[in-house]
DNA sequence: GTCTATATAATGATAGAC
DNA sequence: GTCTATCATTATATAGAC
């Protein structure tokens, strides 16, 4: 259940976060180079700008990862190993209000990465999915302990729940970011933890009291889903 | 209260977007080929492939624009006036489950200006920022009048209600046809409808339920925000 | 492994004829 | 208004010396 692999054992990689530049290799050093610039100016960066920050000249990044395509992937694959070693920790305890948004919150250290997995959300691609991927698959295990302690009302769906309520924070949190993003490039963690102030009170609410006054709508939906009558013109129901 | 406002009177203007291309102003032909092609590919596209979708030469689209910057512009006010001018009609009876994606759902004739304006939510920029305002400001008043009509449960703060709502559903769809693209570029209106159907269910069991089993956690917020207690390190309560 | 120098392609934009 | 032709810039990527 516990999908926590590190990815810095082979002889080139080595790179915990909290190494000090100089110990890296130069491929890692330029690895890291790309996911902040990445992070800081969308996948749109150009391989000159990456290899002036990590000090090599721009054909060194190319002999080291093929093309611009091999740096972003090698890129990728990193970002994906240090979520998964990370998010397990913080994650546990913010399953009630904004459960993404507190994760980003909290992990300053590793703002790199985070800016760099925002950036794919926002362009999409394989890392976004199995990012998503992951963070559903953690909801719905986390949803489920939680309906089990009682905190939770149980779903008659908890995967299409757990989906939902990850697609939701996760694109609010983005939505929100890419329209009022942080004044100086590296504030994530402040500019997340305002827009988490900013919707804690209507979420709350919902959780606690929904929105709808009445059941109707939800028995007449299921109802439907029950005995869908044609599908053709009450698709949009 | 109504904000209709044609864009389209000028002598240069004239584009209803059900008018037939070939009635269109040179001028207005290139916008909305950039519009399309904008939709389709994001705002990389460049002024040549417009140029051709248009059938003049690149020259004559930066003649009648200035730049490429100027090109968006004005698909930006377009959009945006379209928008104005579309949305009133479908969106009042959709305040109950997911308002945007129905929306978004229902207008098929204005896909090219629906993908330019997700592009734009995508992107960031002027234009994203008052479409996501505008949404708000019209959510605050159908949630009032269905608060009024018994319809919703009353907020706190309707304000920040409807705009956790808006960036929830419009977050939540963004991100989800960025994962999952449609597969013909034109199938925006088919893919929101296979959104709005996974998420219908867990919508409406929130919407109805909530998802807390008490109110402990509102009502403690509660009592944080009526006498916030220090502000250094309570902040992420 | 690392560099300099360069090939090649695409871009936004301009000049000037018609 | 519309075009052809071209410029200047920038991008990724390669060749080959060290």
């Amino acid at each position: 259940m516990l999908n926590v692999r590190s990815a810095n054992e082979g002889r080139s990689g080595a790179s915990g976060p909290s190494l000090p530049p100089e110990d890296l290799t130069t491929r890692a050093r330029i690895r890291d180079a790309a996911i902040l610039r990445f992070a800081r100016e969308g996948f749109g960066a150009s391989v000159r700008a990456i290899a002036a920050d990590a000090d090599v000249s721009p054909a060194l990044v190319l002999h080291h990862f093929g093309s611009k395509d091999g740096l972003r992937a090698a890129c990728d694959e990193h970002v994906l190993a240090t979520v998964r070693s990370t998010k397990h920790d913080v994650m546990a305890d913010a399953a009630g209000t904004s459960p993404m948004g507190a994760w980003f919150a909290q992990v300053e250290e590793y703002a790199p990465a985070v800016g760099y997995a925002l950036r794919s959300l926002q362009a999409g691609g394989t890392l976004a999915r199995a990012f998503v991927d992951h963070m559903v698959s953690d909801a719905v295990v986390y949803l489920r302990e939680a309906v089990a302690a009682g905190v939770l009302v149980p779903s008659r769906d908890e995967e299409a729940r757990a989906r939902y309520l990850v697609l939701s924070a996760m694109g609010a949190l983005l939505l929100s970011l890419t329209l009022d993003p942080p004044e100086h490039p590296d504030d994530l963690a402040g500019a997340t933890r305002r827009y988490v102030d900013s919707v804690t009170l209507p979420a709350l609410e919902l959780y606690t009291d929904g929105l709808l006054a009445s059941r109707r709508m939800l028995d007449e939906y299921l109802l439907y889903v029950g005995d869908p009558p044609d599908g053709t013109d009450a698709a949009s129901a």
